[in-house]
DNA sequence: GATGAATGAGGCTTCATTCAT
DNA sequence: CATGAATGAAGCCTCATTCAT
């Protein structure tokens, strides 16, 4: 499917505009103005405003669901491997900061079908699927609920498109540190009392 | 300046509207219809479709930032703080759902102007006064950044409308307890290794 | 058919709003706001916008057409005549501004019906009789339409509405002498050359 | 900045539109029938209703500044520029009568701006800089307030657009004449009584 | 591929008017 | 007479989408 050449500038247009005001309030005509085109003009790559927003919300979701199905199958305990996961997340908001802003905020209220829920699904199962091999494993505690933990993570990380800019001070391996380490111990299965008499 | 009587019922219609559609999308004459009304009977209400997002808007920001209030000024220690502030969240989301799901999702989209940021802003900061208390009372970890230990306990709460369902079968006492427990030893300081060996 | 009591605050209510707004851009809520009283209870006095506008515009129009008629039918040479009714417009324009700026501009744009393009009519050709019976005793020039001549008088006073304050420096004595004086020296017959050689 | 081909058809409608109904009460939708376009697709053209009214009132308005600066600064005794500004006026209304009675009887209703205020405002001291030539000039009487005079000038020339129709049997030639006939003569200062006797 | 105008549905908002209390 | 809520029609405006050039 030979995508017309300037194909990437739509959608990285459409990404920029969506992000700054929400797919809903969007207007074909904003994004059409940041490429210098006219409205009808867009209709040349696409056949609906929602297929803009599919082509956007792919990016990051094809290269988060591919970076944690290789951390799932590799090598590394649990903790690793959440640790790796963070990165990953991180790593996207820096560098396709709209995508993920979009990703993480318009999808869900968009109704983009079976296909779309069935990616969600598989992500959030594979982040579970860690944290469940860390239950099994000893290193987190038995007594909470995986998905829960799951979600906490992933609260913590897609709120970072609300607050975080990533050329702020706070730097992207001071986040991805703080917030794998704040995770990690969180869910630790904590060290023996009588150790500490 | 009594409100007409149905006051109430006009924004909780509009709370759950606006939760189920996002503001943009929804549109006045479904919440009118949800009342039994004619859309241009709202306007005895309300002036514009905006105030009624404020209205929504306003009822769990009141009650939850002075219930922080209340809670960074009364006694107790920072974890206990922490594990209060986190209850009064999951409380307002089993008690006001609808309302608080809007508060989180479209009051930011939205241009609520200052006053709705200055609220924002000193809700943020009080929970992050509490982290600092934490930090200075030797409780919390002082080598990582107090207001991203924040907003990772904020994104943890906040993205709970985005999967939990109050009426299912994890209930609001486990969801308070493993989210706060987490983000309590996930800020605490590690309990001294020396003492293992 | 008497009138409620405070049916003269309503109309008088209800010429200020005209003329401030224009007769279709006036809400009837603007008019109830002056009156300290809801938009519904103004339906106590009236049934319909309409008959505000016609309460409003019958005060000036009798007044103005029951002098006319007094002028025409009295004393005086042509001359007099016209001057006093550049009097009597003017009069009406201090002693009740609001309502007669109604009726020269708001009363022709709607449509209120044969019996007031029948007053208005009247009033016309009372001033056009007046300027013809000039023109027959040889005062006024013979040489122009008559209908024209009376426009020509009535133009130049009704245009005062649009300019004119008349609580400022030009008064209302200089505004009835200088009108008057300009259209009766416009009519007159001019002084015979041959005299001037 | 073409402006697209429909541009004068819309704006001419607009014209006859605003001249039959009024601004307030006239609709898009039918200045739209008129065009046999959809309301929507007069959003191609303007931004807002009142930018129609801003297109139609601009064409006397330009013409009618430029014809009196002309005058004013060009060959002639006051009384013949008083006339020849008489003659611009009444060719206004014969040339484009719908756009004409817009501009005497809607701009001031509506609030264009400052701008607009400023044109009027130029239009009314131009005309009346012809005036204070006359006056000093001797032909004109000093005893009159050369503000009043103008406005009484233009209330005789706007009144027009309310009785007068250009294809009647009073023809333009004639009503320029007479009313210039009746301005003149109304100015000018009195033949010396001496001389009759 | 781009253009620029048109489409047509739908949304927010206003407002004269009605009515039960 | 006043109140205050509701009605229902209509208006302005937006915008995704289409289409002939």
């Amino acid at each position: 499917m030979a995508r017309p050449s300037r194909w990437d500038d739509v959608v990285r247009s459409a990404a920029r505009v969506f992000r700054r005001r929400g797919f809903a309030r969007a207007s074909l005509e904003e994004i059409a103005d940041e490429l210098g085109m006219w409205k009808g003009s867009l209709y040349n790559y696409i056949s609906s405003k929602e297929d803009l927003l599919v082509a956007v919300v792919k990016v990051p979701a094809e290269r988060l669901i591919a970076d944690v199905r290789t951390i799932r199958d590799g090598e590394g305990t649990p903790e690793e491997k959440l640790r790796a996961i963070v990165r990953c997340h991180v790593d996207v908001l820096v560098d396709i900061y709209d995508f993920a802003a979009v990703y993480l905020y318009e999808a869900a209220a968009s109704d983009l079908g079976e296909q779309w829920r069935e990616t969600d699904r598989e992500y959030t199962s594979a982040i579970q699927g860690v944290v469940e091999a860390g239950i099994a494993a000893g290193d987190f505690r038995g007594d909470r609920d995986p998905h829960l933990m799951t979600m906490t993570l992933l609260g913590a990380l897609n709120w970072l498109t609300r607050w975080w800019n990533p050329q702020g001070d706070l730097g992207p391996e001071a986040v991805t540190d703080q917030i794998a380490d704040t995770v990690i111990h969180g869910f630790a299965v904590p060290a023996p009392v009588t150790a500490q008499t």
